[in-house]
DNA sequence: TCTGGGGTCCTAGGACCC
DNA sequence: TCTGGGGTCCTAGGACCC
């Protein structure tokens, strides 16, 4: 048995948290950029924003309806999760951590009113953090998605699930035909793994609702689609293909890529650009404790302007010794940029991938077979006091204390700097930025 | 005027092997 | 003129997640 664990509307509510008087009213949070809301209040929600809808189409709404956005403000959302992960933890003995404000809890055979346990643990996160959550169980991963999803819209919509108790629902202890009730009111599109374009192909063969998927043939679905969907079908039917992970694997990737606050067409300041975004992506891979083969580097104009040609090349440079070096990854990712630009393309994006990762004790040098010239020290061991001199110095001055001098700036303002006009303090993890109680 | 960022997994197709 | 079959590995692209 599962359970998933998730935080109601998570940006919005870590921003309550310090906020009061924003409880009730219509709030968004904005991606980077002030570009798209990526987090909706329900009453947002109610005003009809959308997922992923660019700020500038609702805009209006702030004078109309009152609608209040705000920048993300990443660090804080990160430290309220780490202390509601640390609290759900301790109601199973596996958790794996799905994302920033979910988690799966594995409830294998333990024994025990689960709905009790799931409102024991609400109660307690919102008492200790101050954030709302739902939680489904379910015999599979899929069906505690199902159940979450279930918890939520019953507390919001009473009507559409009318034997649901809001924010804790449990499907194994539905009868048969309660459940098939559940499933017969759920659209396809709202069970986990199934994305628009899957809905869409799957509503023109006349499956709607989750009914209609678990009654299909998942043989034949797996063969028009992939076998992920055949997966889904059976943990659907209550077959579990997935287990709960709780050491997942080092990443295989890391990147760094955003939007500038206005387009840039000049070499010189994409590669201030990409600098600063190669240091990054070196520093959280140290952090990792690996060393990259490859640094991957893209452009991009955008694909939203029409009047604009549109340009959006990239280039994936191998290294000769994989390295977790910031001069060693700055120059590879300046070098695969200088390969890939244009002059006269309006470019509004760029993003340093780090590929081929692997820790330090498995690797294995590319053979350089005319590479004579370069010799090859093991970098991945020489270098490591200088760059954790710069980890500490930047730890404890500040992100761009100590950096590469391409990654700096030599005159005036940069056009690609992002906007980040209404963030919130960070609250829990800047002592100048805590809450100040007046008497 | 203004449209997120950071990931994972799967598949198809090409290169290559014997 | 005639042009195999079976396998692996890699990459690019697509779909999905939050």
């Amino acid at each position: 048995m599962f359970a998933l664990v998730d935080v109601n509307n998570m940006y919005v509510s870590c921003e309550r948290v310090f906020r009061p008087s924003l409880i009730g009213r219509p709030v968004v949070v904005l991606s980077n950029n002030d570009g798209a809301c990526i987090a909706r209040s329900n009453e947002a929600k109610d005003l009809g924003v959308r997922m992923a809808q660019p700020w500038f189409e609702v805009r209006h709404l702030e004078r109309s309806a009152g609608l209040i956005a705000l920048s993300a403000n990443f660090e804080l959302y990160g430290d309220m999760s780490s202390r509601m992960m640390s609290l759900a933890a301790a109601y199973a003995p596996l958790q794996e951590i799905y994302s920033i404000d979910e988690c799966f809890l594995d409830f294998d055979g333990m024994p025990g009113d689960r709905v009790a346990v799931g409102c024991d643990l609400r109660a307690k996160v919102l008492r200790w953090t101050g954030l709302p959550t739902s939680v489904g169980f379910g015999a599979t991963k899929t069906l505690a998605k199902l159940a979450n999803h279930v918890a939520k819209t019953a507390d919001r919509k009473p009507s559409s699930y009318p034997h649901a108790l809001a924010q804790v629902c449990d499907l194994g202890q539905l009868p048969a035909p309660a459940l098939e009730a559940v499933m017969q009111a759920t659209e396809v599109g709202n069970v986990w793994g199934i994305g628009h374009k899957t809905t869409a192909r799957l509503n023109q063969g006349g499956i709607h609702s989750v009914l209609d998927l678990v009654r299909a043939d998942a043989t034949i679905l797996r063969r028009q689609f992939s076998v992920v969907i055949e997966k889904t079908i059976l943990e659907l039917r209550g077959t579990p293909c997935m287990e709960v992970n709780d050491a997942p694997a080092a990443n295989q990737q890391i990147m760094c890529s955003r939007s500038f606050g206005s387009p840039v067409t000049e070499l010189p300041e994409l590669v201030e650009v990409v600098s600063q975004f190669a240091s990054q992506v070196a520093r959280k891979l140290r952090e990792q404790g690996c060393v990259a083969g490859a640094v991957q580097v893209f452009i991009t104009t955008s694909s939203y302007r029409q009047q604009d040609r549109h340009h959006a090349p990239s280039a994936t440079l191998p290294l000769p010794h994989p390295s977790a070096d910031t001069r060693v990854l700055v120059s590879a990712a300046v070098r695969a940029l200088r390969s890939i630009y244009r002059p006269g393309f309006n470019y509004v994006k760029a993003g340093v991938m780090l590929v081929d990762l692997q820790s330090p004790g498995q690797v294995q040098d590319t053979l350089d077979l005319f590479g004579a010239d370069e010799p090859g020290p093991p970098p991945a061991q020489g270098r490591t006091g200088l760059m954790s001199a710069m980890d500490a110095l930047n730890e404890r001055f500040g992100r761009q204390a100590v950096t590469v001098a391409s990654a700096t700036r030599k005159d005036g303002p940069s056009a690609h700097a992002s906007r980040q006009e209404r963030r919130s303090p960070r609250y829990t993890t800047r002592l100048e930025e805590i809450v100040t109680v007046r008497a």
